[in-house]
DNA sequence: GTAGACCTTCCAGCGCGCTGGAAGGTCCAG
DNA sequence: CTGGACCTTCCAGCGCGCTGGAAGGTCTAC
């Protein structure tokens, strides 16, 4: 299977395939007599398995260290495991810093709202931001 | 005052000023005999804004968009408020697409808290994260 | 034999907000 | 007059996941 088939099954491009290749996530596959990279099929499926671990928040070389141990024969379990309990810590810390952005621009959202622009002076730069800390 | 002087008064460095000056959000300011930078001290409160604005979540782009206003002597109200507008509707979006990512690691985490690694055979890669949309 | 669809490699850039380093100039204290 | 603290410019890189383009090779259909 070359690798336009391989991006189109998959619904990657040829450029992403090489890309993961370059990136370690997919072993090099063995050429045609011609140059083109033949993939066995089975390659969708760890593809699939990337796509699967991406949308769960994994990083790319978060991925690799799965597969490297899957590869090395080992069960990734405890390592998964891992992961997924640091990407939810991280997200609760994004979570967090994004509920308190939120919070500072509803209170300018609502200082915009009573703000007649006739009363901006210049000295301020902007009274609805600017005033927040220093006035 | 000079470039470390104002750095060390706004809580940045030297590098961050100069950087802000080819960005666009400080006007070059003139020099001295020797080729320093001299700063008036209102430039503080300018750093002052853009510091505020970039806590607001302001991208660099959209404070520089802000000061452009102000500087071509318009009050820049309501872009500000259209700005904030659109911050608050980014942040409710990625707060959404934070919170899918984590009812999927959570789903996740339990189907790992009752795995036996024993039983994690390798055509799955891993059967926590892979079986989602194949299992 | 030729068009064109596909493939190859390599190098570069995106956005974002800086940060680091090299190579040199300026100014002040001792 | 020397050291060193500061300044100047310019160029490069960070992390992340690709994406684009150039310059060329391969294979198929007509």
């Amino acid at each position: 299977m070359r690798i336009g088939d391989l991006a189109t099954a998959c619904g990657l491009t040829a450029k992403t395939i090489r890309f993961y290749e370059q990136a370690g996530l997919l072993h090099a596959p063995p050429r045609t007599s011609g140059g083109y990279r033949d993939y066995p099929s089975e390659v969708t499926s760890r593809l699939a398995f990337v796509g699967d671990a991406q949308s769960a928040g994994l990083t790319l070389a978060e991925i690799r260290s799965i597969l490297a141990l899957r590869d090395s024969g080992e069960a990734p379990c405890s390592h998964v495991t891992n992961l997924i309990h640091e990407h939810l810590a991280d997200i609760e810390k994004r979570m967090s810093e994004l509920r308190k952005t939120r919070t500072a621009l509803r209170g300018l959202a609502d200082r915009a709202a009573g703000t007649d622009p006739s009363t901006c002076t210049d000295a301020d730069i902007c009274s609805i931001i600017g005033g927040s800390t220093r006035g």
